[in-house]
DNA sequence: ACCTGAACACCGTTCAAGT
DNA sequence: ACCTGAACACCGTTCAAGT
C-alpha cells in the first residue's frame, strides 16, 4: 500500500480561497497552497494539473455557490421581488468573496461555460417566464452588465466621488428594472 | 558624459501595451518589454522603479486616452447624444485596446485616481447639465457600470448564449437613457 | 548618465527516489 | 499510491562594474 494521502481537493480549494482572499491572486502561489494543508508543492500536482486548473475548480466552485444564491431569490409568480432578491444576493456574494468575485471575470472564460452558463440559469428563467424568450435574453444581459460594472466597481473603491453608494445601486437597479418589467 | 540612451518611457510604454495586446499582462514581463525596445532588463529601472509602476504608467496612458475620447463624444445642448456617441466611443475604445481595458480595472485603483476621475469628467459634465448636481451622481453610476460590466463581458466572450450583442446594448442603452433623461 | 552581467530570492513544474 | 528533495527554466529586482 502507499503513503496516506494528507490533504484532498477540497481542503486544497479552501486553502486557495483563503490565501486569494488574503493576499490576492498572487498570493495563491503553489509553494504557499501547500504550506496552507500541510504538503509540499509537488504533491499538488497529484489532483491538479497546473495553477490554472486549480484556479480554474476555484472558480467553479464559486460559480456554484453563485447560482446556489440565485436559485434561493427566485419565487414563483413574483417577477420583480425574484428580480430585486438576485440584485441582493448577488451583491452579497460579490461582497463576501470580492478576490473570488473578481477571479471569476479574470480568468479565461472558455471553461467553465457550463458553469457560467448554470449561474445565469435562475435568471434567464425569471425574464424568460416575464418578457418571453425573445426579449428576455437581451434583458438579461442589459441586468448582468450592471450587476457587474457596479460590483467591479464598488469592490475596486472606484466610487470616489462621494454620494450614496446604496443609493446609486437601488437607483441603477429600479431604472432598468422599471425599464424592463 | 554618460552612455547614450537607448530608448525612452514612451518607447517602453508602447512596447509593453504591445506585448500586453499580444500576450496578455502575463506576457508583459521586463524581460521581453527590455527586448522589445532593445536593451536589457535592468536598464528599465532607470526609468519605471517595478514593473507594477510601469503598468501604471500604461493604464495613466490609456485613461488619458479615453478621456479624449470621451470629450470628443459632447456636443452642447445634446445630452441623449452625447451621451450614446459616449457609450459608442467607449465601446471602441475597450474593443481597440481589450486587454488594456481590462489592465484599467485589474490593477489596484488608488492610484490613477486623478486620471479615473479625469476620464469620468465629460460624462459627469453632461449628466449634471442635464439632471442637475444631485441627480447626475447615481446617474453616471448607473450608466459606467452598465458600460464597464457589458465591456468586460463582451471582450471576455461571455456572451454565449446565441442572439445580437449588437442590439443587447442598443436595448439596455436605450433602457438606461430612457430611465434616466 | 545610462547600460550591462552576475547574482538573489522566488516562481511553476518535472521527475526520480523514497515509503 | 502519495510524498518529497533536487533540479530546470523563468521571474522581478539589486548592484557593482563598465563606458
Amino acid at each position: 500500500m502507499g503513503a496516506a494521502a494528507k490533504t484532498s481537493d477540497a481542503e486544497i480549494r479552501a486553502g486557495a480561497r483563503r490565501l486569494l482572499e488574503l493576499h490576492g491572486a498572487d498570493g495563491v502561489s503553489m509553494a504557499a497552497v501547500a504550506e496552507e494543508v500541510g504538503v509540499r508543492a509537488p504533491s499538488l500536482y497529484k489532483r491538479f494539473a497546473s495553477r490554472a486548473e486549480l484556479l480554474r475548480a476555484v472558480t467553479g466552485e464559486l460559480l456554484g455557490e453563485l447560482q446556489m444564491a440565485m436559485e434561493k431569490a427566485v419565487r414563483e409568480g413574483e417577477a420583480r421581488g425574484s428580480l430585486e432578491r438576485m440584485a441582493a444576493r448577488y451583491r452579497a456574494f460579490a461582497k463576501r468573496n470580492p478576490r473570488g468575485y473578481a477571479l471569476i471575470f479574470t480568468y479565461d472564460a472558455e471553461a467553465d461555460m457550463g458553469a457560467r452558463l448554470a449561474s445565469v440559469g435562475p435568471l434567464m428563467g425569471v425574464l424568460t417566464t416575464a418578457l418571453g424568450r425573445e426579449r428576455a435574453l437581451p434583458a438579461a444581459r442589459t441586468l448582468v452588465a450592471f450587476l457587474h460594472g457596479f460590483l467591479t466597481m464598488e469592490l475596486q473603491g472606484l466610487f470616489q466621488m462621494g454620494g450614496s453608494v446604496e443609493e446609486a445601486f437601488r437607483f441603477g437597479l429600479a431604472t432598468i428594472l422599471d425599464g424592463l418589467l
